[in-house]
RNA sequence: GGCGAGGUAGCUCAGUUGGUUAGAGCGUCGGAUUCAUAACCCGGAGGCCGAGAGUUCAAAUCUCUCCCUCGCUACCA
């Protein structure tokens, strides 16, 4: 029988800026730890992402900023790539999809749909901008709302009174890139016509059936997103352009269309593909291992891409055929910052490079904050004052200084020797059969994407290690019982040792920074290894350090700034 | 506007096949302790579960109406 093949992929990061703790907290950290967590219990997993690098937004970026396309999309591809590294965020792959292997991947996608009768060809008048020869997206367009008056509505929406607008609804239609008025022009695109496949979909949104098999349990997917993907099928779904007038993506490998670009969201998804491809073939892989048969696949993604990947993209993968749809698409809800939503343009965020520039060395702490509070069931709130919350109380009082307390003993007791185990009462039975537990309660919330609560199972194990401490006293015993002593602290450091594989897929730097202290090799989850004794520990290094007010004071002026 | 997801302790958040006194962490108040980064450990106080109505022996949980937040609304990505 051949092992279970897990695809991780986190959300594409859109190659026009840095990320900020918003992206982080939604796509990629939350996918790490459940990567982290299957590769530690040996699974077969592999763990996806990369730059997505085409749309206009890069084009107008470039423009405005008179540079070209690629050299604003190599600035933020080498900024994130780093950024996620020194993060720890370990993707097996940090790809781009301006890579010609994804071209020719995304082109030959195109082809079979194209050639299996997918798409519909259909001609329309589109607005044109006629000083930079571009069409325009609705986006791009403003002009005054016919409802409420307001001048700067855009072409797609209002945001003053908040209603659907179409471009030529707007009085006065203005392009955004050049300000003149914009003129009507026919022009040709492939559609990709999802309401031929709603009933498939809703079964297999609504029962995790495809293709007559169970593929999953829908009962495991959040109710955010099975409520939206039931929200567009229920209001009939419509057919969507898969393609794009731009001179900068994945040309469309069709006879007739010049001119003519991948719809970014076509383009993106089939980035997880490419990069599955280009991995395999730097490590001597078979890429469909990873795509078919059954292999689970699971997007970690924000709730603003929910449909995306789980409506279109099971679409266009089901319409090509050999391809597995998801087995679960978590999208967590967005994080806010200090009580208002993050926003770029305001410059509301922290941005992960800042992050680590101020903090260095400290990224688990940043890990720990936001995994305490990701959005997975509603929109949740990052402070600062939570953050340092987090950091002295919890890590440095409860998890830190549980291991030094351990430590400390040990050294000071037995020249850093761990002493033998001798018989036990029925408080260290309890204890270790919740050390035993721990695997495999973690490990099933970690698994059921429920991040918050796994790691706060984690932590409760260093309160355990703190409570059996204060329970049973050692450093009183040590001078009328050795033998006592002796057990108290063997056990002490097998919660340690556990710790350091338990912790790791969330706070990767410390669980090593540990496992060198107690001078092991790091752990497998399934089979964490009882420390020997006699066997010779380091001596104490402190995993955190306290977070003083002045520190937190400075982050929260730059914000203001 | 339509649809989706939320609204629970001072703060940040758990909690629905309807069922004893509604949970955790932080904060606060009190106690204990000194191996440890004045850390840790124990205990107390603190909630008309957004508002109102309904169904039920029983509602945070089901139904309806309303208010508030966020998202989607199909060419932003």
């Amino acid at each position: 029988m051949t092992k279970k093949r897990y695809t991780v992929t986190s959300a594409l990061p859109y190659a026009n800026g840095p990320l900020h703790i918003g992206h982080i907290a939604g796509a990629y950290l939350p996918a790490d730890i459940y990567v982290r967590y299957r590769k530690s219990k040996q699974d077969d997993v592999l763990f996806v992402c990369g730059s997505d690098e085409h749309g206009a937004a890069i084009t107008l970026r470039a423009k405005k900023e008179g540079l070209s396309p690629q050299e604003i999309v190599d600035t933020y591809h080498q900024l994130n790539k780093q950024s996620f590294a020194d993060f720890g965020i370990n993707f097996d792959i940090y790809y781009r999809t301006s890579d010609p292997l994804h071209h020719q991947t995304a082109k030959e996608f195109f082809e079979v749909l194209h050639e299996k009768g997918v798409f519909t060809e259909t001609v329309s008048q589109q607005f044109f901008d006629e000083e930079h020869k571009q069409f325009l997206a609705d986006r791009y367009i403003v002009g005054t709302c016919p409802k409420c008056g307001n001048d700067n509505a855009y072409g797609d929406q209002c945001e003053k009174c908040g209603s659907a607008l179409s471009p030529n609804e707007l009085i006065n239609p203005k392009s955004t890139l050049s300000g003149n008025e914009p003129v009507m022009k026919e022009t040709k695109h492939w559609y990709l016509p999802m309401q031929e496949h709603e009933d498939w979909l809703r079964d297999w949104i609504e029962n995790g059936v495809f293709n007559g098999k169970q593929r999953h349990n829908p009962k495991h997917w959040r109710s955010q997103v099975i409520g939206q993907c039931k929200s567009w099928i229920d209001g009939g779904l419509r057919e969507r352009a898969m393609t794009r007038d731009l001179d900068w993506g994945v040309k469309v490998p069709i006879e007739g269309a010049d001119g003519k670009v991948l719809y970014v969201w076509l383009d993106a998804p089939i980035g997880y593909i490419s990069a599955t491809k280009q991995w395999a073939l730097d490590n001597n892989k078979n890429w469909q291992d990873y795509w078919q048969n059954d292999a689970e696949l699971i997007h970690f993604i924000g709730k603003d891409n929910i449909v995306f990947h789980a409506i279109i993209f099971p679409i266009i993968l089901k319409a090509h055929g050999d391809f597995v749809l998801p087995t679960n698409v978590p999208a967590n809800e967005f994080l806010n910052l200090e009580g208002q939503k993050l926003s770029t343009s305001r410059n509301w965020a922290i941005w992960l490079h800042d992050y680590l520039k101020d903090f260095e060395g400290q990224q688990d702490v940043l890990r720990y904050a936001l995994c305490s509070t990701a959005p997975e069931s509603k929109d949740t709130d990052f402070a600062w004052a939570d953050f340092q919350t987090r950091n002295n109380s919890e890590l440095v009082g409860i998890f830190g200084n549980f291991i030094n307390r351990v430590v400390v003993l040990t050294n000071k007791y037995w020249d850093g020797h761990i002493p033998a185990k001798g018989n036990l009462t029925s408080y260290d039975e309890e204890v270790l059969a919740e050390l035993s537990n721990c695997a495999d309660k973690v490990g099933q919330l970690i698994e059921n994407y429920k991040l918050r609560e796994a790691l706060s199972g984690v932590i409760n194990l260093a309160r355990l290690g703190n409570k059996y401490l204060a329970d049973t006293e050692p450093w009183k015993l040590k001078k009328t019982d050795e033998k006592r002593t002796q057990t108290i602290l063997n056990i002490a450091l097998q919660i340690a040792a556990h710790l350091s594989v338990f912790s790791e897929p969330f706070l990767p730097f410390t669980a090593h920074k540990l496992s060198d202290m107690l001078n092991i090799e790091q752990g497998r989850w399934d089979k964490v290894k009882e420390l020997q004794s006699g066997h010779k520990i380091n001596g104490a290094n402190l995993l955190f350090t306290k977070i003083e007010d002045e520190v937190i004071d400075q982050q929260l002026s730059k914000l203001k700034a």
